[in-house]
DNA sequence: GGGAATTGGTTAGCATACTAACCAATTTGG
DNA sequence: CCAAATTGGTTAGTATGCTAACCAATTCCC
C-alpha cells in the first residue's frame, strides 16, 4: 500500500508540476500575448534560422499535425509568423518568423530563463540530473509502444488495400459529410 | 549554454513526460470507456468513501470549478455519478459514485497500477525519491505567488465596495450578454 | 435584523490537445 | 509511364483545462 501510495503520488506530482510550470510561464508570457505552445512554436523557429514546415513544427514540439494546424493559425493571425507555400514541394507550407517575434524573441526566452532559475534555485545539480534521468526512462518506456497500430493512415490503407483492389474511398463511410469549400479560394 | 540547454530539457522533459503517461493511461483505459481526467475523479470520491461537493473533487484534483461542471457533467450523461442537491446547503451539490462506477472501480486503478509498475521498472527507488522530491520542490515554487490577485471576485468586489456604495453590477459590462435561461427551468 | 462579504455552482468563450476522415501533391515500384 | 502508396495539410468533432462574469444561498458583523 505504502508502494501503490508513493507511486501513485509521482503520477500526480508529475502532473501537478508539469501543470504548475505551465500555469507560472503563460502567466509571464502573458502581457506579451503568449502562451507556452506559442513561445514554444516561436521558439523552434527561431532556434532553426531557417523555415520550418508544419510537419517539422510538429515533430519538434511532439504534438500532432491537427494541433498544429490552429496553433500555427492563432500566430499567424496575430502576425507572429508568415506562412507560404513551398515552390519545391506544393504539399509543403515553409513557415517563417515574422520581425516581430525576431524582435521580442530574445525578452521571450530571458523569461522562460528566468522562470528557471527561479525554479531551480537551491536544488543540487546531482538531483536535477537524477530526476531527469527518471523522466527520461519513464517517459521513453510510455512512448514506446505507442503502436498507434489501430487506425493508422496506413494500416487502414493497406487493411483495404488487400481487401479489394480500388483505393478511393480508403475509410469507412464519412458520419458528416466534410464538405471542402478549397475549389479555387486559395491559388 | 550547456547550462540552458539542460535547463531547458527538463521543463521540455517534463511536459513531455506527464503527456506521454497521459496518454499511455488514456489508451488503457479507453475500451472502459474512460479517461485520466474520469479516471481520476471516480477514485477520488471512491477514495472518500462519502459524498463529496464539487468544490471538494475541484480542490482534490487541483483543477479549477468550471472545469470540474462539464467533467462531472460528463460523468453523470454516462452514468457514472449522480449529483443531488444537499439539504443541508442549497447551494450544494453532492456528488455519489453510481453503481456502475463502484462495480468497476477495482480494475480501473489495478490498469493504472500496472501502468506504474511498468513505467518503474528498474528505476532504483532511491532516484525515484529524489526525482519527487525535486518535482514536489519545483511545483511549491511554481504555485507559490500565484497570488491570482488580479480580478479575484473577492478583490474585485472590494474595490468596488471602496468605490461606490452598491454592490450591484460589480464587474464591468459584460461583453456578449451572458444571458441566463436560469429561471424556473431547474427544480 | 439586514446589508456586505463569501461561497458553491453555472455559463460563455477561449486555448490547447487529440482522433477520424479527407484532399492534393509527390514518390515508388512494377 | 502509371497506379498505388505515402506525405503534407486541412476540417470536423470532442476532451480537458482556463478566466471572466454571473446567480443563489449562506455567513458575517454592525
Amino acid at each position: 500500500m505504502s508502494d501503490g501510495d508513493r507511486a501513485e503520488s509521482l503520477g500526480h506530482l508529475l502532473h501537478g508540476t508539469a501543470r504548475a510550470w505551465r500555469q507560472k510561464l503563460d502567466e509571464r508570457l502573458k502581457p506579451m500575448g503568449l502562451s507556452q505552445a506559442k513561445w514554444r512554436t516561436l521558439m523552434h523557429l527561431s532556434i532553426a534560422q531557417e523555415a520550418l514546415t508544419q510537419a517539422e513544427i510538429a515533430a519538434r514540439l511532439g504534438v500532432e499535425e491537427p494541433t498544429v494546424v490552429t496553433l500555427l493559425h492563432r500566430l499567424e493571425r496575430e502576425a507572429w509568423i508568415t506562412r507560404t507555400s513551398s515552390p519545391h514541394d506544393r504539399r509543403c507550407k515553409m513557415v517563417l518568423l515574422g520581425r516581430r517575434a525576431q524582435r521580442v524573441i530574445v525578452q521571450i526566452n530571458a523569461t522562460a530563463e528566468k522562470l528557471r532559475h527561479e525554479l531551480f534555485a537551491g536544488i543540487p545539480e546531482s538531483d536535477l540530473q537524477t530526476c531527469m534521468r527518471v523522466l527520461a526512462r519513464i517517459r521513453e518506456r510510455a512512448e514506446k509502444g505507442e503502436r498507434r497500430e489501430t487506425s493508422t493512415r496506413q494500416h487502414a490503407a493497406r487493411v483495404l488495400a488487400q481487401h479489394n483492389g480500388q483505393t478511393k474511398r480508403r475509410h469507412s463511410i464519412p458520419r458528416k459529410s466534410a464538405i471542402s469549400r478549397r475549389h479555387g479560394g486559395l491559388k
